[in-house]
DNA sequence: AACCGATGCCTGTCTGAACAAGTAAATATG
DNA sequence: CATATTTACTTGTTCAGACAGGCATCGGTT
């Protein structure tokens, strides 16, 4: 009970809540993590949706853009590009590979790495990534004007600072 | 929609993107999508560290919280609370009964179900799961009045809002 | 009573994500 | 040149989440 309920007076169990959100008092303490969560969570069974009938999963979608945009990359790379792990990227290429959207071709420079290039077969599917981004970025800020999506933006992208900043901060009990 | 026309558009720059932001014109299809994505995936780096010390692992937290608040549930009761998945709670509850935060109790009135309620070791936890969530909340909305943190919340809500109505929109093409 | 659909739960499979550990090559240092 | 150290990548393990399928029970109907 930190504070359940805030100082500016929000009827919480008011706020407007459809029946399909659930908000018991559990997550009182911390309705904008909580709030975050919800999001996410639609955010991405959305993403998946709608990459699902494009044949990738959540994720690889990422892997592709960048490799369609910047040319064939190392996996170190794609791993700062997505600020990802090398593990997971190590298996979602061998995915992709697998799948016929990227293909390696040893490093000329470099024995130990090798280049991840993206196939003709999967230009094919750009557009449609495109597309689906484009869809989902309607469907999140449906109704919203220009300027309130410009907002919407800077409050998302100032919450995120607000943990990188946390993430260098010293002080900070999550310091990795 | 078809704002983003990207197909040309080598216009990334813009947005005064901080440097910890990798912000390739990738995204830039949809920026509040990629803003979500970035956020939640922080967000929920940090509740699995502030978890771990706990002993419990991202999503567990949830259940525990529940079952805190309201005493023994069904399994089914929970996946409706946290708005989860029938084979995720079967595993979860499996994992915190193995842990031995939660116990399972047959059911007195319907032999299929059993009822999962809290240990005595689990109500250790829970003022620091709580006030992990504070920390959390703080760290999230760190440098935000009660009003801007209120319009952040709104902000969240708003667009979680749009994807619970697409979702119940039958032209949505991510019906299920 | 017998049937049948709905419900509660479980298992298998596949995916991303994170952590730990290990291999091999490149690079720096002695 | 020889030895560390760093870098690139792989593998193993564990977890959540989603989907498909299966089994037992419950309920309502016939």
């Amino acid at each position: 009970m930190t504070q359940s309920t805030p100082a500016t007076g929000k009827e919480p169990a008011g706020t407007g809540q459809s029946a399909s959100v659930p908000v018991p008092a559990a997550a009182g303490g911390g309705p904008i993590s909580h709030a975050i969560f919800r999001l996410a969570r639609l955010h991405r069974m959305f993403a998946g949706q709608l990459l699902r009938r494009i044949g990738l999963h959540p994720g690889q979608e990422l892997v592709m853009m960048h490799l369609w945009e910047l040319g064939p990359q190392r996996q170190t790379d794609l791993v700062r590009l997505l600020d990802s792990d090398a593990a997971t990227m190590t298996r979602t290429v061998q995915r992709l590979e697998q799948a016929g959207f990227v293909r390696r071709r040893p490093s000329p420079t470099d024995k130990r790495a090798s280049l991840i290039e993206p196939t003709a077969a999967s230009h094919a599917l750009r557009r449609e990534v495109e597309q689906s981004w484009s869809q989902l970025e309607d469907l999140v800020a449906a109704g919203l004007t220009a300027d309130e999506r410009t907002t919407a933006l800077h409050t998302l992208e100032r919450l995120e600072q607000n943990l990188v900043q946390a993430a260098a901060d010293p002080t900070c009990a999550a310091g990795s």
